[in-house]
DNA sequence: GCGATTTTGATATACGTCAATCATTTCTTG
DNA sequence: CAAGAAATGATTGACGTATATCAAAATCGC
């Protein structure tokens, strides 16, 4: 029993084919009556149009772009390589992506991006985004194009993307609190916080669930204020370092932002028992840590994951289509035990080339 | 720049439309330099085959199914629906998938339903597997027939089917190991474990990852026997209790197998602090303890995770395509915080019903 | 029941690939 | 160099949908 085609259904609704076609794609000047018929009989033969043959009619192309933020963060080189290779994989399917760059967390950049945008030609657009109002004009005229638009890792004003990919940064900062309460079984500790910077409204997020999670379930434990490092590997080496000499009662340290290579370095200098460390994203260099028990737990977002579900939701967008079933995106628990054996981690562009 | 088209290979190529076919869908009678310059023509005009185009050509249907256990496990509840739930998006692509349900374990039964799927007219079948030499004699005759067979959560013998969907128990187990650690923070300790059965080469798999991290890395705790529990929740709820008032010295327990509801009952009905509770698969049971705080940790597998990615593979088998970017399957750790919004629990197809 | 409008039917072409046919050309081999 | 084999070219009809055109029919207003 081959699948029914349009014109099975048109035949079984005793209407042409012509009607049939109006129907299913909406195109008006079609009396109530038909359009039920024509439904009834869709339901009744179980008719799903046939997507392939949809797509080469009408020469279905999807023009994706990515605004990432540009630099050599270890983090976003590793969205690069999965949109690369996500894409590659996709040419198949006639879409082509493209990776534009945006100077990191500038407003500016990101609505001078947006604006040349909507002269390009574009199907969807997947974007890095801030909290702006800046950005609410340029992302309405793209949407006026018929342009789909999602927020990706970081949301974008809503009401003006359809969908944000990305982490609760919250659940995030909760997670991470859990695991170091766990990891203080009941005797009382202090926690180092680190911050990249208070602007970050991520950053913000994980640090207010860390805090709201010690303060209710573990009252022992002192969360300190954190400390600023701009993510920058050096800042964090050297308050570290000062940190572990002059403060020998931390028992935890938990860096909200970028920059772990510094605080690990600390770390690895030490030789009495470290205090228990939690840090954000399997990168190359956290990764190392945790396989040679430097640090305890990576809390990762699974940008891979995020990478494949940006491109899905972008095309069931554009093609107006339903989405798959999508599991939830959970900030993920790392320890030395359960990392993936292909980190997808800067490790491989350095192979590569 | 509209992506080229076979004919626009074959005009850059210097030969007819009929010879590039018969290279690119490989039908032999064809000259090794005609081969070698429609290959350069492909590779100068980055042609990629259109498979919307070909699909629709070729009349192409992926006829699937799963072999998947019997009985109201909520594990394989959650299995079940996610394969029904995936199938029905992936029927305007043309795939159908059949659910075909096995006796539990039994190698008769899974050997018997092998057999009668041979005379079936499939193109893949993952299976819920087991290791034994029975299988291979059928699977064999399967994969002659030009059907994709592939394990899925359990393996099946090794040569006999094209890929493993699941996780590494092992890895599981060590991982829920690691956890323990963690939570006793360098002091000593004694964890009670509990299984199914010894047969069960996961719940083995499982002891063993956890032992030799407990063993190798927090030398202060003991390992208790493992209780046999045949996944039975009267079991675990009779024993548990036994234990909480018999060794009260037990500082964690993990259990490796199923019938969690027997032991949280248990737990719940103490008032003096618990020991740290670890155990496997987010189902409605477990979820709800997790976030009523009787239990710590749940390891779990993502089945939704692992059912997409089955779909995945078998269609990239069948259409002899290379695989998309796959981020590695491993155990997932949920605490109360990290809970995936949609559990997709068995909870859902209460409310459905 | 007239003209105007809305709705329907019949039909055609294109999309890019697959798969097949048949005639023709080129290459082997003795 | 002729006979046979191998390779190539030219062409065609699906596959199911999108989209367009034009004529015919049904419905409406009055």
């Amino acid at each position: 029993m081959p699948s029914p085609t349009l014109s099975d259904v048109a035949q079984a609704a005793g209407v042409s084919y012509a009607t049939a076609d109006r129907v299913i794609n909406n195109r008006g000047n079609v009396a109530a009556k038909s359009i039920a018929k024509v439904n009834e009989a869709v339901a009744a033969l179980g008719y799903v149009r046939n997507v392939a043959a949809a797509n080469l009619s009408r020469k279905r192309v999807y023009r994706l772009a990515f605004l990432i933020p540009k630099g050599s963060n270890a983090f976003f080189n590793r969205i690069r390589d999965q949109i690369a290779r996500v894409a590659d994989h996709q040419s198949a399917e006639r879409v082509t992506a493209e990776i534009i760059e945006v100077s990191a967390f500038a407003v500016a950049s990101l609505e001078d991006s947006l604006c040349e945008l909507v002269h390009q030609d574009l199907d969807g657009v997947a974007i890095v985004g801030l909290q702006s109002e800046r950005l609410e004009k340029p992302l309405a005229a793209l949407r006026e194009k018929g342009v789909a638009v999602i927020g990706l890792v970081s949301d974008l004003p809503q009401g003006f993307r359809s969908a944000y990919i990305g982490i609760d940064n919250i659940v995030a900062g909760r997670t991470a609190a859990r695991m170091v309460g766990m990891a203080h079984a009941d005797s009382a500790g202090v926690v180092q916080t680190f911050v990249g910077s208070t602007d970050a409204h991520d950053h913000v997020e994980r640090l207010q669930g860390f805090c709201e999670v010690i303060a209710k379930d573990y009252p022992q434990i002192t969360v300190r204020d954190p400390i600023m490092t701009k993510d920058d590997p050096a800042v964090l080496l050297a308050q570290t370092r000062a940190l572990l000499s002059q403060e020998p009662d931390t028992s935890a340290l938990y860096n909200v932002g970028a920059g772990n290579s510094g605080l690990v370095q600390a770390i690895g200098a030490i030789q009495s028992n470290r205090p228990f460390c939690v840090v954000h994203e399997l990168v190359a260099h956290s990764r190392k840590a945790l396989q040679e028990g430097l640090i305890d737990l990576v809390i990762d977002q699974r940008p891979d994951v995020e990478i494949s579900r940006a491109f899905t939701v972008l095309r069931a967008l554009i093609d107006e289509r339903d989405l798959p079933p999508l599991a939830d995106l959970m900030p993920t628990i790392y320890v030395q035990d359960n990392l993936p054996a292909d980190p997808l981690t800067d490790m491989m562009r350095a192979q590569a080339t």
